[in-house]
DNA sequence: GCATTTTTTGACTAAGCGCCAATAATTGAC
DNA sequence: GTCAATTATTGGCGCTTAGTCAAAAAATGC
């Protein structure tokens, strides 16, 4: 039996060599870059080895989401911990949104990979549900912020609205952001110089559009969006370190 | 000449057809299951004669996108002439987008299918340049109420903004949202019951929170966004009869 | 040391992209 | 109307890749 267990731990260590081999692939040269054959080529494995491990390219690519999805959710917790009102924490989770586009592009990437109906339709609904527990957590994280700001008496969530489609307001504009900032072609070319800064002034107006205390002027809101950056990147590296290792 | 013409005429017309019969491919099995085998079968051309058009299948997933791009565009052009303050065409195009992705969902997707580095990478400056110009038009558009609020005197643009960061931020939310609906799993299931009502109150509150005049309610947004979407409908057939023909 | 189970291997099939030499069709000069 | 020159079409070929599977190798356990 403590056999069996040292044969499933050399098993899972080559999973992850796999998935270390295929990420820098995957991100340079997309899904139709990544092949089968370059990935059991480097692993100096055959084919078929790698197949003993992943059904197909497609369940690949989606553990390697997982693990992009499992950093941003991290980053996530450790950013709602901030100290100060609600409207701070939600701040420090726009933070993340940035930090995570800026400094993790590469898990950034991978999470866009998956946008894609073929890769769902190929892929276990073992490993799909990791993806939507990883999304629902993040969702959680905000929403509990949202929930606390009502409890606080800071924020009223317009009616008609969830706490989470409140949330979902902020997801959208940050997302949809970060992938035309990453896949629009010259965006400077039509008059977007500084789409970053951008989005921290819709945000912080969107804030203040529902009064979300303590109203901010951009500029306040832009300091102390730095500020929670700064804080960000330091506590960034203890999480990367532990990156796998954590809940 | 007037016979070489008649050979471009109908060259052009078998461009069209490949378009034709590619699309709906495209929309139902995405960019894998897109082949050029089955694109020259369903056309009862060689695979030779579809490379005499078209130099690779990326090129033809962006002539695709083009069409639907040009469709957007002007649905974006129609929107934005209905009449009333800067704010109700501002609405409009929000309405645009709405209609678009609900009422030609597969231009939608074939817009999505673009956002992939591997097709920028494989296809010609040129018709990249097509989708870039359609890009830079339809903020154009949007940009133009922009600036004719301002000069109403209903608007003032925060500091630090160009008019055109300001669209981007209802780029950002509403594309955002957009992809999010179509292509997160599950969103009821993480607290996201109506995203698209959700995007209403958000955008709302945006243009309140700039204090874009006239001021208006979550309820009021609302029901002048139905009356807006009802117009839209009923400009929309004159429109697609006309598809590819009016600039 | 040997039989059984498990794992690994890489040749193989099927499918698709893009190429190009051979073939067919069209053109236009006379 | 004929025929040489040009242009367009064809489909088979080389190459790559996803995924399979029977045979070989390795590990296990008695």
């Amino acid at each position: 039996m403590v056999e069996l267990t040292r044969k499933q731990r050399e098993m899972e260590r080559r999973t992850s060599e796999i998935l270390r081999v295929a990420r820098p692939i995957l991100i340079a040269e997309g899904f139709q870059g990544l092949s089968m054959d370059r990935v059991a080529s480097q692993m100096e494995y055959a084919k078929g080895t790698i197949y003993n491990h992943f059904p197909n390219k497609e369940e690949i690519v989606l553990a390697l989401a997982v693990e992009s999805m499992a950093l941003r959710r991290n980053l996530f917790k450790q950013s709602a911990i901030v100290i100060g009102p609600a409207r701070f924490r939600m701040m420090a989770l726009g933070a993340a949104c940035e930090f995570f586009t800026q400094h993790c592009t590469d898990d950034f990437l991978v999470e866009q990979c998956i946008r894609n109906q073929s890769i769902w339709d190929k892929s276990s609904e073992q490993r799909q549900n990791l993806i939507r527990q990883c999304e629902g957590e993040c969702m959680g994280i905000v929403a509990a912020i949202v929930r606390d700001a009502v409890a606080r008496q800071e924020l009223s969530i317009p009616v008609s609205l969830t706490p989470e489609e409140l949330v979902f307001g902020f997801w959208a504009i940050n997302y949809g952001s970060q992938i035309l900032t990453y896949s629009s072609p010259s965006l400077p070319a039509i008059g977007i110089n500084d789409p970053c800064n951008a989005i921290r002034v819709h945000c912080c107006t969107l804030l203040n559009g529902l009064a979300w205390q303590p109203i901010m002027m951009p500029a306040e809101y832009n300091e102390n969006m730095k500020k929670l950056n700064e804080l960000l990147q330091s506590k960034f590296w203890s999480l990367k370190s532990q990156q796998h290792s954590f809940n």
